[in-house]
DNA sequence: TGCAAAATAGCACGATCGTTCGTTTTTTTT
DNA sequence: AAAAAAAACGAACGATCGTGCTATTTTGCA
C-alpha cells in the first residue's frame, strides 16, 4: 500500500497540485472534467468501468471525443477518475455522516444503514466497488490498484469502528472484528445481487 | 420462467433435437464444438461473458474466426452456450454428488461445501453466476435471461434442501428458509470478493 | 472409391474503439 | 485592448469487434 489515501481526504486530483495558491476561480476546464466524472460514474454504474466508452461519453456531455480525453489523457486515467469520485461520494454519503453518531453501536448501525441505501436501493446508481470488484478480479493495473486501495480503506474503517463498538461493550466481549465484517459484507453483497440482478423487492 | 430447465437435465442443445436416432458417432462439428466452448468458459471465467470475444476464442482454439463463428450464429448464442455449459459443470460438480449424501443436513452440507469449492478455491475458474450477476443486472436479453433462469434454479434447489433440513429436524424448527439461504449466498459472495479480488488466503 | 453434406477457411464489410495531431475557439492574463 | 495560454474541435489512424459471403477442405455414408 503505497500512499495513505485515507477515508478523509479532498477529491481533486489531476494537475499534480494546487501549489499553495488560493483557487484563483475555478479555471473553466476543472469544472467541465467533474461534469464529464459525473457523467461517466453515472455512465460506468449501469455498464460498468470496462464498459465506459469515451465516445459515449462524449455524446453524453456534449462534446467531441477528443474534448473529452484531452481531460484524462488516457482511458485508464479516465477510469481512475471515476473510481476516486465514487470513493468521495461514499465519503460524502456514507462515512462522514456517520462519524457524527456517538460512538460504538450507533455509529456501526449507521454506517451499515447508510452503505446498504447506498449500495442497492438506489437503484439507477449500482455500487462500482461491488462491480468493479468483479470486472477487475482478474485484470491487473492501476485501475484495479486503485479500486483495492479503497475498497481495503473503507473494510478497514469499518473493521475499526467494528472494534470499537466491541470494546464500548455493545457487541459480545469475543466478537471476532473481520470475521464479523466478513459477514456483514457478505449481507450486503447478496442484497445488490438480489436487488440488481434478480430484481427482487424486499431489502430485509 | 418460460421453460422448466431443471437441474437435472441433460447438456446438448444447439442443433434442435436428437430425434431419436441413436448417437451414430458423434459427427466431427460436435466435438469441436464442445472444445470450443471449453475454451470460451475458461476464457469467460477470466475475463467476463461480456468481455468474450470470437477472434481470442479463435486464436486460442486454433480456428479462423469465421470457423468458430458458424458454430453459434451470433455472438449471443455463444454466451448462452457458455452459461449453460457452466450449469452442467455446477450440476455435475456440485448437485449432483451432493444428492447421494442422506437428506437433510449433512446434504446441505455437503452442497455448501462443494459450492465454496467451485466458486473461489479453484482460482482460475471464476464463478459464471457471480461476475454473469455483475455483468447483465442492467443488461436486458437472452444472456441475461439465461443467467437468470439457472441462478434461479440452483437457488430454488439450495432452498429445498434447506427445507428439507428443517423437516428432518436438523434445523431449528422456526427456520426460515429464504433467509438462511440468502445469508448464505452472502458468506459465498464474500468469500469470492475477498479471495478473488482482494486476494485474501483463508477459506474461514 | 466416389459423392453429398458438413465443417472450416479466407476475405471483406461497417462500426466502434482509444489515440494522435493540427487547427480553431474560448478563456485568462498582461 | 492585445497577447498568451488553455480548452475544445474535427478528421484521421490502426486495431478489433461481430457478421456476412464464397471457396475449400474434411467428413460420413453409399
Amino acid at each position: 500500500m503505497p500512499a495513505v489515501n485515507s477515508l478523509v481526504s479532498d477529491t481533486d486530483d489531476a494537475p499534480p497540485a494546487d501549489a499553495g495558491v488560493a483557487p484563483k476561480a475555478l479555471m473553466k476546464g476543472r469544472q467541465t472534467r467533474a461534469a464529464i466524472v459525473d457523467a461517466a460514474l453515472a455512465l460506468a454504474s449501469q455498464i460498468g468501468l470496462e464498459g465506459l466508452s469515451i465516445g459515449a461519453l462524449a455524446e453524453v456531455t456534449g462534446m467531441s471525443k477528443s474534448g473529452v480525453f484531452a481531460h484524462f489523457g488516457s482511458r485508464e486515467e479516465l477510469q481512475i477518475s471515476v473510481v476516486r469520485e465514487y470513493h468521495a461520494k461514499f465519503e460524502d454519503e456514507v462515512f462522514r455522516p456517520s462519524m457524527k453518531a456517538p460512538r460504538g453501536l450507533p455509529r456501526l448501525h449507521m454506517l451499515f444503514d447508510r452503505w446498504l441505501k447506498r449500495v442497492s436501493v438506489e437503484i439507477d446508481s449500482g455500487c462500482i466497488y461491488i462491480s468493479g470488484a468483479v470486472e477487475f478480479d482478474d485484470r491487473p493495473g492501476p485501475v484495479r490498484d486503485a479500486l483495492v486501495d479503497m475498497v481495503n480503506t473503507w473494510q478497514l474503517a469499518l473493521e475499526r469502528a467494528i472494534g470499537t463498538a466491541a470494546a464500548e461493550g455493545h457487541l459480545r466481549a469475543d466478537t471476532d472484528a473481520r470475521q464479523l465484517l466478513f459477514e456483514i459484507h457478505g449481507l450486503i453483497l447478496a442484497l445488490h445481487h438480489d436487488a440488481r440482478f434478480l430484481r427482487h423487492a424486499g431489502a430485509e
